[in-house]
DNA sequence: AACTCGGGGTT
DNA sequence: AACCCAGAGTT
């Protein structure tokens, strides 16, 4: 099952950036983390800027953390990045500046958790092992005809499956980017392509009938609702030029050290309303309202920056539709 | 075990 | 409007 494994690999995977042969551990490092909770799409339009900007491990732990928030800026997750960098201080602090080869060393540096650990072990290092992602899990469900297996029924099936008993060294390198390529490609949510699967003769789900009955839908928590105000204060500077008032975040809650117009649960008083719009999270559904404030709150630390040096902030996506209303408030 | 944390693509 | 995305950390 291996082989078939392999050979639908090498013939069908997708051409990746990164699938170039090369498997320099840092650049793997950064596509991992670049793609926990991402589209692939997203995480090639967006890796070439942040290894122009931190090409290597020692480039990123010698970087302030407000750069590599300024690089993050969009793509959310913003705890991603603050533990990338974290990550590659605590590299060169404590293991010479190299990645650790073993996925339970690996597995203790920040914002390296079990699915990553296995995973970059293996594309980086050769270690063979079965890494349980979204599109594993679901691999796993219907390999299993179980609606909801745990991560670890998921590893154990697909282990027997592949190695008979425990990876062995050197021969199953592929298998955990495989097995992604392959959830991601042909075991989908809604209309898996099972004529394409190298593992259908051991699928369950595939010879039930009907594959999409697994996983069972995960429940999710319902949005819950939040209003907020920004305060949008445009002044001019010495040369006339305009700018806005930016506030950065505290290190801890959404957007955690990122820059903004000052965000509050109250509008300014006497303010002009400038825009109205919703924000989804996916577990806030925020009502943002956009004012134009004569003054920054009281309690408000703020900068003023002319819009061509926002960009070099880190900023989240709503702090970006504010501030793309200082155009109007000439 | 349940929440938090982003933003957006697919169907 | 669901559903989910190459998840990890905290409570």
């Amino acid at each position: 099952m291996r082989d078939a494994l392999q050979d639908w690999f090498e013939r069908a995977a997708r051409p990746l950036p990164w699938r170039d042969g090369r498997r320099d551990a840092y650049r793997t490092l950064v596509v991992e983390v670049l793609s926990q909770q991402t589209r692939i799409a997203t995480v090639e339009a967006r890796l070439p800027g942040f290894l122009a900007r931190f090409p290597d491990l020692a480039t990123l732990a010698a970087a302030d953390l407000d750069e590599v928030l300024a690089v993050w800026s969009g793509l959310g997750y913003y705890r991603r990045a603050r533990a990338l960098h974290a990550l590659a201080r605590a590299v060169v602090a404590d293991h010479g500046g190299r990645l650790p080869r073993e996925p339970d060393a690996l597995q203790r540096l920040p914002g390296i958790g079990p699915y990553t650990a296995t995973a970059l072990a293996a594309q980086a290092f050769g270690v063979p092992g079965v890494a349980v992602d979204g599109n594993v899990r679901r691999v796993g469900a219907r390999l299993l005809a179980a609606p909801d297996p745990s991560d670890r029924e998921v590893r154990s099936a697909l282990t027997a499956l592949l190695w008979g008993d425990e990876p062995h060294d050197g021969q199953g390198a592929f298998v955990a980017e495989a097995l992604v390529e392959l959830g991601a490609t042909v075991c989908t949510p809604r209309a898996p392509a099972c004529p394409e699967c190298p593992l259908r003769p051991g699928c369950r789900g595939a010879a039930d009938g009907d594959p999409t009955r697994y996983p069972a839908p995960r429940r999710r928590t319902a949005p819950r609702p939040w209003t907020l105000h920004a305060w949008l204060v445009v002044d001019r500077d010495a040369d006339g030029g305009a700018v806005v008032a930016v506030e950065r975040r505290a290190d801890r809650g959404p957007w955690a050290g990122l820059h903004g117009p000052p965000w509050r649960d109250e509008p300014p008083p006497d303010a002009e309303p400038l825009a109205r719009f919703v924000h989804r999270l996916s577990h806030r559904t925020i009502d943002a309202h956009v004012w134009r404030a004569s003054a920054p709150p009281e309690d408000a630390d703020v900068r003023w920056l002319a819009a061509a040096d926002l960009a070099g902030l880190g900023t989240a996506e709503i702090d970006r539709r504010a501030f793309a209303l200082v155009a109007a408030t000439r």
